[in-house]
DNA sequence: TATTGGTGAAGGAACGTTCCTGCACAAGGA
DNA sequence: TCCTTGTGCAGGAACGTTCCTTCACCAATA
């Protein structure tokens, strides 16, 4: 199975240093110096001991590599809301983009990532060999959190979840964001704006309930929410349809969980309301189905990608002991479409 | 930061086996015994050196653990299909379900699951210290799996991709499941077929592909099919376009690539068709919105949680060497809904 | 009294790297 | 000629586990 030839005297198994070294007739440290650039050689050992290895296929053993240098090469990431659920969380767009920017990011600086469940035994998490841990949405007082931070493994999160530890949080202005989209509605004319939101305690749902909270508190509004304690399509449609089918019907809705964009406004019409004509519509989602929908959506995006990019840049300048910055505010994006701008409806669909 | 206390000769470092042989006054062989369950102790020694660890917040460094055992205790999964795009594969309901099944049934066996990217460094996969790795849709010849034979790492796959060497893998008859979703479509009245396929050389694509023609040659009918050559929501939106404004216009639509299924139902309303009035649609899809669109959508499912759960199962069982079967073959769920059973049409919507 | 057998526990090798230390040798300067 | 300096490489410790081997001790048996 294994690419070997001559001199073998490691039947079966995998080409170690040493199987190099005696192939090559020099010592292990020769041949550790010549494939990671170190020591003295002239550049013919070097080039000699590279061929060789080359020719028997050596792959240097990570395991080995990582117990003597201390560093693991492994990232972790999570994704904490709804922890008790076990639920498929890459379903949702936000979570499969950033996993993936993660682990591209992860790749890019020469790091595994390791996806952690949202449940498993207890502490399991403890037994994987991680350099540092990405944990996104993290509960109030997280116990994942504060083990990584009792076993001295470096973790990026939000501002909250890590005030007072010597690391880096990443971290967006998500009220001001709530806000702007609040106020892009009335702007556009919308008297009654309801809101859909989740009930967790992860960051991001309780800044924005507040800044909704807050925001029609000062203009003398009356609030319009309806809360999801599940993960799920079916759960968010009902709420959407409780909220619509309430005693003050809104002419605005403000989706501050992730549902697919198409089916909302299926379902919306089969509510009997246009969009946007009787009703504007603003998601929080990172579905990319949102500008090829009719009308296309509306969309407020915290940027699941450059966050992963953020995140693991500020993991790897930990691990490998750079200076480090306190922490980093992102900018939300809102992206301006038909389905809650009524002037771009002529010239919406594709 | 670190959980420890009184004779204590690592400071600001982990607890090490040593120290708590050190605090609990016995030797490390005792101490690794006594948590491991191993050696001849009395239930006290036991007990007692169970105690000091707990209270020192004692953890096994995995990786010294690893190298001792040549086990790393670490799953690969790889999803493999537009290998060359860089694109975000979990956002395809398929690839979100199955990336975390795989999680769940690796972290229930103890195994800690590293996510593949889909581009990065040249043969960068072998640098990760894997026990074993889940290749989702491999293309022809695929140089992961070749890499990963070669260097002895076992690999759990569709049967054509490990064809011819010693281990399991897992399959569906993709061939019957089309021809059951084509007989159907033909019961329930269709007369032209048309299908949106990718055109990868994953072993899906291409048996399905085959399965489409081969029946309609069968049938002496004339196959409407349209490739797609890229991920992506706008290309596939594109050629069901392309599909129904050709000269023959179908009354049956088979989507073989993910879709979301109600920006699907909304792209063909757009078109001026009726669904299932003007066309029966069934959607290969794990997308979980289709019992919630109006109408509800036929789906023919390949059980990305049931195939997570067998593929980490036999990866567990040749890791640690238990019997395994050569292969197993999995039965895809056909769910008929009322997009191609105008039947059913009338009872449809939630 | 020696011998056996079992129990409790310690010592040390090994896993495959990296890297520190040191040796041999050659060239150059006093 | 003798010391220095530098080059090219080898030896071996260390990373933190696991596990094989050894050993002391005590009770029971021949």
């Amino acid at each position: 199975m294994t690419a070997m030839s001559e001199s073998d005297r490691n039947p079966g198994e995998r080409v170690r240093l040493v199987d190099v070294a005696r192939a090559a007739g020099v010592s292990k440290t020769t041949v550790s110096d010549a494939l990671n650039g170190a020591g003295r050689l002239p550049d013919a050992t070097r080039e000699h001991v590279r061929q060789v290895a080359r020719r028997l296929g050596y792959r240097p053993n990570a395991t080995a590599r990582r117990l003597r240098s201390g560093h693991s090469r492994l990232l972790g990431l999570a994704a904490r809301e709804y922890v008790e659920h076990a639920w498929v969380y890459t379903e949702l767009a936000y979570f499969a983009q950033l996993t993936t920017a993660t682990i591209r990011a992860g790749t890019a600086h020469g790091y595994g990532v390791v996806l952690l469940p949202t449940t498993g035994p207890d502490d399991y998490w403890l037994d994987l060999p991680l350099d540092g841990v990405f944990v996104v949405d993290p509960v109030d007082g997280d116990p994942m959190v504060g083990d990584f931070l009792a076993a001295g493994i470096p973790v990026v999160s939000d501002r909250r979840a890590l005030a007072g530890t010597p690391w880096p949080w990443i971290d967006f202005d998500y009220g001001g964001a709530i806000r702007q989209v609040l106020d892009h509605l009335e702007a556009a004319g919308a008297e009654r704006i309801g809101a859909v939101a989740a009930s967790t305690t992860a960051c991001f749902h309780q800044d924005s309930v507040q800044a909704y909270s807050d925001w029609h508190a000062e203009k003398g509004r009356e609030p319009l929410m309806v809360y999801l304690d599940a993960p799920g399509v079916e759960a968010a449609l009902d709420a959407v349809e409780t909220l619509l089918s309430g005693p003050a019907t809104p002419d605005a809705l403000v989706v501050l969980v992730e549902v697919s964009p198409p089916l909302l406004l299926d379902k919306l019409r089969r509510l009997g309301r246009s969009v946007p004509g009787d009703l504007l519509l603003v998601c929080v989602t990172e579905d990319t189905t949102t500008p090829f929908t009719d009308p296309p959506v509306s969309t407020l995006s915290f940027l699941p990608a450059e966050t992963a990019d953020v995140a693991v840049e500020m993991l790897v300048d930990i691990i490998e002991r750079r200076g480090v910055a306190t922490g980093r505010l992102l900018q939300a994006r809102f992206d301006i479409r038909a389905s809650s701008d009524p002037g771009k409806s002529a010239s919406s669909a594709s």
